[in-house]
Order: C-alpha cells, then structure tokens, then sequence
DNA sequence: TTGTAAGCGTTATCAA
DNA sequence: TTGATAACGCTTACAA
C-alpha cells in the first residue's frame, strides 16, 4: 500500500503539500495540485484512516448501539444510520447492547478508543453510566424511545400516537378494544402509550382493557387468549408492536374471527413486519429510517438536540368499521 | 483519557513495561504486574485503538457487506458475526453494498485502510474486482451464497436443499407443485435451487412449472397469480424465500384456498419471517447465526476455506399430504 | 526483569 | 506556495 511520502516522492514536492492537496487546506500551485492528483490516482493511494484518526484525534466512524441486530424495527433505523453516515464519508460500527443493555459499556468503551464521532443508541435508554463511560468527547443520541430531557432523542409522542390511534379506533364504532400492550423492560416507550390508550378510552367512557406481552411475536397469542376470556366480544385489538399486532391477525383468524369484519387490529411502528401479513396491518408509524438518518447529521453537526418526529396512522387491511352489534336477546323480549 | 506514558508515569515504570502487562507479552514481574494492573484501573486507561493498529498493522475490526441492511436474512447473519467477533474482542464494522454491489469497492477501500482483519460478504458474490481491491492483507468470505471454488464461502448445498425440499412436497402425494424463483441476479442461489427442483420433478415424472419473483414479499402474489393461471389445480408451492412463501400463504388464503388443505407452501431460509404467518411456513432452513459465527472465526483463524453447512427441513403447518383429487367429471362418466 | 529509542502514516506548526 | 519537523499513542528490537 503506497504511503503519502510515495506520493510526495513520486511528485516531487514534501508529504505535507500531499496532505494539504487532499484535504483540500490552501497552500498549493493548481500545477501541483494536478500532479498530486495524477501521482494518487497512479499509485492508488488512499489515506491511513488509522494514521490520520491517530494524528486528528477523531475517526470517521459512527457507533450504533441496539438490543438486538436482528430487529425489524433497529434494521430499519440502521438503514437510515447507514446511507447518512455513507453520505459524509462515515462508517458505521455495530455494537449488540443486549436485553438488559449489559454490552452497552465495553461497545461505548470500544468505540471511544475508535474515536469515533457519535453513538446512536436504538430504542433504548442512555443511562448515567452510558454517558460517564462515553465522556465528553463521545455524544450518544438515542432513537425511538424517550424520556423528556433526560438525554436527548429522536422520537415521535408516544402518548399522542397511542392516543390518535385509540381515537381512531374509536370513530369507527369500536368501544371493547383490548391492548396488547409490551412489558416493563421498555417502559420508556410502553408507559407512554399506555397513557394515550387509557387517556382515549376514558375520554370516550369506553372500558379498558390491557393484557401484557413482550412486543415480540410469540408472546401476542396467550395475551390475546387473556384479552378474549375477559371481554369475548370485543371488535378491536390494538397492538403496541407490529409483531404483536401481525399474531394477532393470525391468531384471530385461527380463532375463526375475521378480521377486519369481525374484530380490527391495529399496530405499531410500521415495521416492515406490517406488511407481511393478510390483511395487511394498519399501524401507527415512526419515521424509522428518517430517524436513523437525522441521528447521524445531529451527531455530526453537532446540533444533537432532542426532536420530535410526526407520528402518522397509516390504513391497511387490518381495520374497519365495528361490526353493527348482534342483536342481544334480552333486549329483544318484547 | 489516559495514555500508556500516564500509567508508567504513575507506576514508576516504563510505557514498554505497561505493554508488555498490557498485552501479556512475557517480561515483567508478579509485582510490577500487579501496581500496574492497579494503576491501569485506577487511571481507567483504555489502550488507543488507533495508535496500536498504527504500530501492527493491524486492527480489531471485522468489515461486513450486506445487499441491504434491513433485509431479514443479513439480520440474521449478522447476528451471528457480531456475537463471535464480540467473543474475541472484535467490533463489526457495517457496510451496504446495494443490490448490484455498486457500494461494495468504496466500503471495501474503507475497511482496507483500517486494517480490518476480514470481511463477510453476505448472499452476494466476491467479483474478480471485490478481490483485487482488498488485496492481499484483507480476506474475503462470503456467506450463504456460494460459487464452486471462484471464492471462499460458508453456505448450504442450495441444490440438494431444493432437492430434497421438492422431494419431501412429492412424497406427500403432491404433483403438481408450482416454483416461486428468485430472479435473475441473484443467480448464484437462484439456479442451483431451481436445478435442485427441477430434478426431483423429472424424476418423479412430474411437471414443472416455474413463475419468477424477485425474493421479496411484493413479488410473490403476481407470481403465484400466473402459476395459479398456468396450473389452476396445483397442490403446492414452492418459494426460493420465505417472503415470497408468507405472501404465498396470505395470498392463496385471500383467494380462499385453504392453506394446507387445499395447498401447501414451502419456504426457503428459514429467516423469522417464516414464523409470522398463519399457518406458520414449512421451511428449507439455512443455520444462517452459525454460518456467520464460522465466518469470523474462519476469517480469524486464517482457515478461510469454503465449507457446506447442512440444511434441515422444517415441517410447520403450511405442509401438509395432499388433498385426494376430486372426482374428476371425464373418468366418471360410465 | 526492565528501559531506551525508533518508527507506524498522518497532519499541524513554523519558518522559508 | 512550499518544506522540515514534531507529535499523536503505541509496540518492539535492542541494550542494559
């Protein structure tokens, strides 16, 4: 691999005009610049991202922090982190924080001796120990999840989306909608929208009615099963994960219910999970990969402050109007 | 932060001699080791990275290249590559290629200059051009894609996998089964399954039939529509992927045919998305965490050879025998 | 068992 | 407009 003195040997003038050259500092003839060009196309030089991190103190490299990588929800936020940090040249280094974000301190450590420039942390908290371990010189900026000024973020309102879909739930005639709400390792993000779903239905003097999973996909069907043994008539689920909600679709169709004609389910988060079953599920979408991508350009220019992102109910299949009641008979006695 | 000099200063010793500690490199005394592992905690010191991949030439870094981030199967795989470069000290650093590889040579460049100790290149192919930019000092695996002996790779035998996919679809009484392919530039796994499907038909003296999406979801159901044109009575289908199985599934169900009943479905991966459908799909797995586990460690350990890992069939409930043909009007004409 | 010193490839400062 | 030089933090001969 040719070294930047190759290419100032090469040209004929000092490693320091090179450097200047390709970093474009001023301080160079447009004839040298030429033949700089020329000698680092010829040998193929590229700049010692090591050697250069080492001298500037800081490295091009974004760190990104999720529970899981396999996650619908953090790929989709990845996504955004990626072509952002591609479109200023950045890398992006992936750290797993774990469950119980028990990675989360050796990932911050590994990626404060990379230098690198800013941690996206995905849908979960920055704790106290989170920001003492990255320092001042390592900002961390979370995604998807919030928690008023404690550290900032990018998220939509929890409590105001939870309550608009409620709400929507509502205009179409439903009155016994269930939550399948997630458990209290996410209470940043559940606590919210469980706020917004009670705030609705109180509002609306409708009954509540919450049974509680893991956002995951396998633990939806037992609570719906809970949900249905409690209230066997009602016409609406809302799920607070799109897993959730797309078990439910499945588990109420085996459960011989239609759906959106017999009960309507209603999602979160519009992962692409949504889509991926029939009917399709409605939900309540975040900007995921928008997010993901404004994270990075926060980081990056500095400006990492907390925003709020629209939230916004997108319609599918998965919900309709509540199906006009059978008629009960002990009203019909005459 | 601290640097080495800080500790020996602290210590009373020199920067060779916290090294050495450091990195265990034989030469110091149970004594010094001790105040020097007590200083080291004391200063928090974290050795720099940068400066001592600067000095070896090399770096603790693993580079991935994935077609797109948020794709189900890469998730997996790169679930696998995080744990096993974690296990040994390694971070990830995440590269999308895009669908025809056109980011490919800039991330390579990228992990090239810092000294990433390899790279896996998941379900794409390592081009001529691929090799020639990492060069020598930067291995390439490729994982769950393979081309012959063209490129060290860890995958299945995608052949025998559709083989034996379509062979167990025949031995449940099925005759004709319709293929969902994947389209053309994903060749590389493409044609071998179709090969793989082709020849169990043959053999069975079955007729095939083949309509071609493009792996993903959306691709499914217009596909299934012309093979459904094509062969109106099929008894199953066959996906090259599980998404284009689950949209099989929600879209035979939306044109009111049972599923497995009236038709089975088999997929391909067994990525998680096989388990959000209803009925859940019969897959042709693929130990996608393991093969990406392996890849480092192959990657780590210089043995960077190409290995076949074993498929496995998994029956969920979208297989099932097929169902006894209905009288046919001609034959039962007196 | 330990220390000295050189050097990895850059960039920043200063002088020319 | 350019060049010499030092320094970033570390490891590794080599010397003691």
């Amino acid at each position: 691999m040719a070294t930047i003195r190759d290419v100032a040997r090469h040209v004929g003038v000092s490693p320091a005009t090179v450097s200047r050259v390709i970093n474009g500092v001023p301080g160079f003839s447009a004839d040298t610049r030429e033949r700089v060009e020329a000698a680092v196309a010829e040998l193929g030089y590229e700049p010692d991202t090591l050697a250069r991190g080492l001298r500037t103190m800081q490295s091009a490299v974004i760190g990104v922090l999720a529970t899981a990588v396999s996650d619908a929800l953090a790929s989709q936020v990845m996504s955004g982190i990626e072509s952002a940090a591609r479109s200023r040249g950045y890398t992006v280094m992936l750290g797993r924080a774990g469950l119980g974000a028990e990675h989360a301190p050796s990932y911050l450590r590994s990626f404060k001796t990379y230098r690198a420039a800013g941690v996206v942390v995905i849908s979960s908290a920055i704790t106290g120990d989170m920001r003492r371990i990255a320092g001042a010189r390592l900002p961390l900026m979370a995604v998807a999840i919030r928690n008023g000024d404690v550290f900032p973020s990018l998220a939509i309102d929890d409590e105001q989306a939870a309550y608009d879909g409620t709400r929507r739930l509502l205009e179409l005639g439903h009155r016994e909608i269930g939550l399948l709400a997630g458990d209290e390792s996410s209470m940043l993000v559940n606590a919210p929208r469980e706020r917004g779903y009670q705030h609705a239905m109180a509002e609306a003097d409708a009954p509540t009615l919450v049974e509680r999973g893991n956002s995951l996909y396998d633990s939806a069907p037992p609570a719906l099963g809970r949900l249905l043994e409690r209230a066997p008539r009602l016409s609406a689920v809302f799920a607070l994960s799109d897993e959730m909600g797309a078990a439910a679709i499945n588990e109420l169709q085996r459960r011989g219910r239609r759906v959106p004609e017999d009960v309507s389910v209603l999602g979160f988060d519009n992962t692409r999970t949504s889509q991926h079953v029939h009917p399709a599920l409605s939900t309540v979408a975040q900007p995921l990969e928008r997010m993901g991508e404004q994270a990075v350009f926060g980081l990056l220019d500095g400006t990492w402050r907390s925003r709020i992102f629209e939230h916004r109910l997108i319609e599918r299949g998965s919900t309709a109007s509540a199906p006009s009641p059978a008629p009960s008979r002990k009203r019909n006695l005459p």
